[in-house]
DNA sequence: CAGTGGTCTAGACCACTCT
DNA sequence: GAGTGGTCTAGACCACTGT
């Protein structure tokens, strides 16, 4: 019979919060360490009821505001799981990315370059690097049916990410946060998007097929991962013109 | 004593949907039909448990719901209110809006031109108008520190909004939306955005202060009343460069 | 102070998934 | 059939707002 740890009284959590709120940040925990995954449920409602001594409503509620915020995930008669973001809510999915066949699909990847190089200083801080650091820096265009839709540019911290240097880069296929879990253990678990405009490059319009100086949409990523180390900082650049952004104001 | 109107029966409702979601319905019925105003709070939770025949939780649950869809206000200790829709979550704001102090800001705006005209297919198709209806045509500049950031053209159905045509152009404020409520009872309650890329046009460039030909995006915004009528349709242009978006994938 | 929503409990029964 | 999450109930007590 395992200890129950009360709720009530450790986590470092302010102790006149709710009670379904400093659950909510011990799970968040369980999560952040690694206790609880992707793929195995976590532990069953009443589990949790005799772990922590609460009502199984507030169990519930914990549980309610993580789900909410698309963290966990319930599944009926399942079980509830830690959640694998959707990268489909990427704003890359506001080009105009569907087929011959007029349906949206995974664009291809073309890996252009994957190399070692010393980071800069303005990656080594977006991702939170030491003095000196190197990082792989990958180019790559996304096409549908042979038609280019982005040119991206990736920086990866060389530590974490080594397993990828050993990989041919036709091997890596056209999702890259597969190849992270299964190539060298890391999780991406968020990302934060910044969209703006530019105007493209020599290499950037080359890669696109348009005009030097033409407008492209410009999509900053900084991907993280559970524990909220920076993990993959990522540019993308696409045709401006393909570009149609819908938002709803309740 | 009023009738108990039992929420199980009734409501055209699917009877087999959960009980808090037929509530949930019934609340969004008494929204549409303008039981239930801004303003003044809707029935307390224990009013409802006895209206309805059900527990207090499954009328709270439905009442979250509505909550989180930022239709419904809870204040501890004043009641529930029904929402005005908050336009400051607009893409608007991703605009650089600050004035000289640094502080965020409502631009100022500048009507030019008020009037009525046939409304055009497209405008009579947005609006769901009647064929041969007539349109109030707005054009103005929104500007802060005397900086333009918006030009806009709105249409209105003239059929609801005629009190504009009564009232001075610069009597109108900054802000359109509480002089539509103050002025002609159109309540906005919803509105739905499309953002792209566009090229400024002679009008709008000399607006902005940019040259012609310079890129600016362009939000489409259609508005609509509780009940879901169409009532206000608006594109406005902004510079480019002045663009940031941002947003978090969980 | 009365009245509101906020938190928490304790349990019953249902619907779904897997074996 | 055993075990999971989903729905619903009934009530206690707390915290906040207005008078």
């Amino acid at each position: 019979m395992p200890q129950a740890r009360s709720i009530r009284g450790i986590n470092g959590s302010d102790s006149r919060l709710p009670l379904y709120q400093r659950l909510r940040d011990e799970f968040l925990l369980q999560i952040a360490e690694g206790h609880w995954v992707p793929g195995t449920p976590i532990p069953t409602e009443a589990e949790m009821t005799r772990e922590y001594e609460v009502a199984i409503g507030t169990v519930r509620k914990a549980i309610d505001t993580l789900v909410q915020d698309g963290i966990l995930d319930r599944q009926q008669g399942r079980g509830t799981f830690v959640r694998r973001p959707e990268f489909t809510r990427s704003l890359s999915r506001f080009f105009r990315q569907v087929d011959q066949q007029g349906n949206t699909c995974i664009p291809e990847s073309d890996i252009l370059s994957l190399e070692s190089e010393p980071a800069s200083q303005h990656v080594r801080q977006a991702l939170a690097l030491k003095a000196r650091a190197r990082v792989i820096h990958l180019e790559r265009v996304r096409r549908i049916d042979g038609k280019p839709l982005f040119h991206e540019r990736i920086w990866l911290s060389e530590e974490r990410f080594a397993a990828l240097l050993d990989t041919p880069k036709d091997a890596l296929g056209d999702l890259l946060y597969p190849a992270y879990e299964a190539l060298c253990g890391q999780l991406i678990a968020h990302a934060q998007e910044t969209l703006s405009v530019g105007i493209a490059d020599a290499l950037t319009s080359a890669m696109l097929g348009i005009p030097v100086e033409t407008p492209v949409m410009v999509i900053d990523r900084i991907a993280t991962g559970f524990d909220g180390t920076p993990l993959e900082l990522r540019r993308s650049y696409g045709i401006a013109s393909d570009f149609r952004y819908q938002i709803d104001i309740a």
